[in-house]
DNA sequence: CTCCTAATTGAAACAGAGTTTCAATAAGCC
DNA sequence: GGCTTATTGAAACTCTGTTTCAATTAGGAG
């Protein structure tokens, strides 16, 4: 992966990722563990699943694909809200303001570019922009502890077919 | 107002600036003439509910300051979309993904430093950073139609006692 | 294996923001 | 006045997120 000064595109993050399945599964049981909790069968499936797919799921998303296998929304509520404690999953709060999970484990702060008309999410690493939003917060006396910087467009893909 | 190469504060907005009351109402006057609607008592409330305050208000807020002058959750809901549709307000989606309105009318665009623990919501302008991130997303064939880009952390004031 | 205790689960119910429906009302126009 | 159309807000509804609680399950001690 190279390291581009300006930014990386993340088009994808587990895959190609030897292991990394298996290290986040071990996290969240050591996790869990330490919290005296389990590590059920249902939420080794909800990990398991926003593992699998690559893209930015809602609670409901990961209901509606789990409720065959008897996993309840609770159940996939509370899983969410444990992997977020663990800080192996982070969420974004989307247009509609609606949360949309991704894993984070070994996963550098990144942004979105959202296209607006076929509704894909890329993922960008912005350090030199970080650098100076850093440093202007700093000046202000504002500490920063997170930030969301969305960016809302075309995607290339999109960009062509401008018609609708 | 001084303009620093690097970001612009605006503390307040419609202060200070005479006319600005004036011109906002003709403008949504305007906007209803065109679109065939009335510009009536409630609407007329509304809007200058948005203009006396600072802050950055929610439906809610708005509803619940007017309610005593007869204007319903619906009017407000109804109004506000109407006065986004004229472009003359905009919405923040805040933290508890509720949206929070604004003016917008001769407003550059600005992006917001949220304070976690106070509420509060300082806004600050940065040229230097839209230019970059215009920049890249060019290079990567991603046409930029609008972004927000909101900062979390404590502000100057809340900085200092860190407990809680 | 059995009992005990504590975690787990999901249905149900709730909260809150946003949105649509609809009958009654008000405003503009002829 | 009478006709037409916009306006209004109560009520109902959707959707996401959240809590409650009784039933179930799992693990550990004896």
């Amino acid at each position: 992966m190279p390291e581009n000064a300006e930014l990386t595109i993340f088009p994808t993050w587990t895959a190609g990722r030897p292991g990394y399945a298996q290290r986040i599964r071990e996290a969240f049981q050591e996790h869990l563990e330490k919290t005296g909790l389990r590590l059920t069968s249902q939420r080794q499936r909800i990990l398991d699943y926003l593992l699998t797919t690559e893209k930015h799921l809602s609670l409901n998303d990961i209901y509606q694909a789990l409720r065959k296998h008897g996993v309840g929304r609770v159940t996939v509520f509370r899983t969410l809200k444990m992997l977020e404690e663990a800080k192996l999953v982070d969420h974004v709060t989307a247009a509609g303001g609606t949360s949309r999970f991704e894993v984070k484990l070994e996963r550098p702060h990144h942004d979105h570019l959202i296209c607006v008309h076929c509704g894909g999410i890329q993922e960008v690493r912005w350090p030199e922009l970080e650098k100076i939003q850093d440093k202007i917060c700093k000046t202000m006396g504002f500490s920063v502890a997170w930030h969301r910087h969305e960016v809302f467009g075309r995607c290339s893909a999109c960009a062509e077919g401008k018609a609708s």
